[in-house]
DNA sequence: GGTTAATGTTAACAAAGTTAACATAAGAAA
DNA sequence: TTTCTTATGTTAACTTTGTTAACATTAACC
């Protein structure tokens, strides 16, 4: 009864954990666990992945690869800087609260390092790009004086990060959103918020 | 050779257990191993602590409890209300910087669930209650009107998720400081940089 | 002193990651 | 086709970990 070969069985392997991740965290993601479910012997994954981390990374890296397209729709969605920064900041926050676990595998702990895995850190590193593209809007970057390039840097650095910090602190449940507001409308008032301190005080 | 009773085996577990954590994250941390250096049975944490996640939870009130100490010196520095979101954004970076792994600790994935331990509960709330008071100046909320409030909570959050943003990416190295600067005034310049855009574009 | 609770200990268990040793399939080379 | 090599599977072992049970010792209290 030769139940050898059963097709791509890498490829089955990555969608069970994929499967397995949504619904329990890397937490439950245990290399013989999935063998299991994946009706294959607890050692073959070995043979398609470099151990865990191996599989970490190549959903990591199918993950990464999804948040940059939602990232580059979102940026494409207007012409106007401001509006195009709050599109990115908004589509960066939903993509973190419609799939939590996915997010936090990309940025958490759980994420084999990236100088170990080549693919990885240029997957990651593309989908920062896209970022930081459409927020210094590289393609006018010709005009611009070093002192003006600088600038527009710091402002990406700062949207991206408020638009991190948020999506942290909502699937962490830190932040609750407020129920009688839909969450887009939430994220772009908080994206919008200035520090200055408003006219009477 | 009754080595029994070595004195109060739960701080030096709890030292130890933050020890190790300071130097490897809390991957490297396994009760076995704990107990072993501390040189005591690899079943005594259990007589202290209520398992593994009991251990994490007790460190992870510790270090919410220095970090809430940090948010209050920082909100304590200046009187006005701008400088005194700024530092404690500050404070709160500066924090993450100087102990990523504690930083980690209290807002990753390896931290027990909230609910499950009402002190750690409590110590995360006393953290948050800090950043929250200093920035919305609590001391004055008698003379808000609700939407001068709901407009300062707003503030509050967009702060606060900044600082986070910033702490996480940083210490991730998706964010590298400028080597030329020194990390508080590079700090400062992001939490103070608006989204509104510039006169020349 | 004797009882009891707190605090240690050792021994066992199941689950996990990983590797080694071996088996079989598929494809290239003769 | 036959043979050699490589890719892919399998089982079995080893180590480490979290956890619990069963038992030992100390400390505290009546």
């Amino acid at each position: 009864m030769g139940k050898y070969h059963h097709g791509d069985v890498r490829n089955v392997l990555l969608q069970q954990a994929e499967n397995i991740l949504t619904e329990e965290g890397p937490a439950g993601l245990s290399l013989r666990r999935l063998a299991r479910l994946t009706g294959v012997s607890e050692a073959a994954p070995y043979r398609h992945f470099d151990g865990k981390d191996g599989i970490l990374a190549a959903v990591a890296i199918a993950v990464f690869e999804r948040f940059a397209e939602k990232l580059e729709v979102a940026a494409a969605s207007t012409e106007n800087h401001e509006e195009r920064i709050m599109a990115l900041g908004a589509a960066y926050v939903q993509f973190a609260v419609e799939h939590p676990q996915h997010f936090r595998l990309i940025f958490g702990r759980e994420r084999p390092p990236l100088d170990q895995y080549p693919e990885l850190r240029e997957a990651a590193d593309n989908a920062f790009e896209v970022l930081q593209r459409a927020v210094t809007s590289l393609d006018r970057k010709a005009e611009m004086t070093l002192t003006e390039a600088a600038t527009a840097y710091n402002r990406a650095l700062a949207a991206w990060s408020r638009a991190h910090g948020i999506a942290m602190l909502v699937i962490d449940g830190l932040i609750v959103p407020p129920a009688d507001q839909d969450l887009s409308s939430f994220v772009l008032g908080l994206l919008a918020e200035d520090l200055t301190i408003p006219a009477g005080a």
